[in-house]
DNA sequence: CAGTATCCCCCCAGATACTG
DNA sequence: CAGTATCTGGGGGGATACTG
């Protein structure tokens, strides 16, 4: 008999006098790394290029501001994470794509249900702000 | 003619000689403070409550590790965005309940969407980031 | 072209102490 | 009980210079 963890929407949690304790777990660690400075918009990018594919420097002039050494390292994550791809052509001069795999793009419908839900909460979320600020002061 | 930007899914871009270039924009301001340490499991437990409403203590009981200082912030960041109200009880000793707003709970749909994508997908990532740490070294 | 390698700064989060 | 106030350390991210 294997230990199952109680699940509260699928996250895992322990019973507690005072009611369910949830413990920190996996889908805080992946949206922290989604909702870092520059990995949706690396993520977007991909997303609507012709085979889900571009080449770092088409990356690097897509993205306003974004640095070459943090461009890297967000590449660098999401290869670690399996959602996309390095391709490495050994060129004089070198030219390196990134394309989505099967595994980023299967992402792209949540992350769409998202981030259409943030734009269309974004005026009352603004509004809502503006008052909060202007109650403070 | 008011003049309305172009939009690749829903996102604000401009047109340059070598493609589009996003602007960094709304969405990654939202999933940067839905994707930080505490965000998720403070609107997990809300969401899970009965009546969407949880006072400060059972908050900070039910979330493990959370100090007074990351509770407070949080639940202020929330309360400014309108993802939930905090009512006051002027009471000895007093009282605080926090309560999803209605604009909170629309958002519990696409976050569930969201990390159940994570959920299914977690195994793949972690062996694909354990595969690409082994090949590292 | 597509990266490393450094340096540095700022801010976030934790720890602790105090209060209405 | 539900907060503030203050101090502190570590890490994320920018700037810059160098390289296969």
């Amino acid at each position: 008999m294997i230990p199952v963890d109680k699940l509260i929407h699928g996250r895992p949690y322990e019973e507690t006098n005072e009611g369910p304790r949830f413990r920190p777990c996996v889908p805080n660690g992946v949206l922290a790394r989604l909702g870092d400075k520059w990995t949706i918009l690396v993520m977007s990018h991909l997303a609507v290029a012709s085979g889900h594919r571009l080449r770092f420097s088409a990356l690097k002039n897509g993205i306003e501001g974004i640095t070459q050494r943090m461009l890297t390292l967000t590449v660098r994550n999401l290869e670690r994470d399996g959602l996309l791809v390095r391709h490495y052509f050994p060129e004089v001069p070198p030219r390196v794509e990134y394309e989505l795999t099967e595994m980023g793009a299967s992402m792209l419908p949540a992350l769409e249900g998202f981030t259409s839900w943030i734009r269309e909460n974004w005026p009352e979320i603004a509004k809502t702000r503006a008052a909060y600020d202007e109650a403070q002061q």
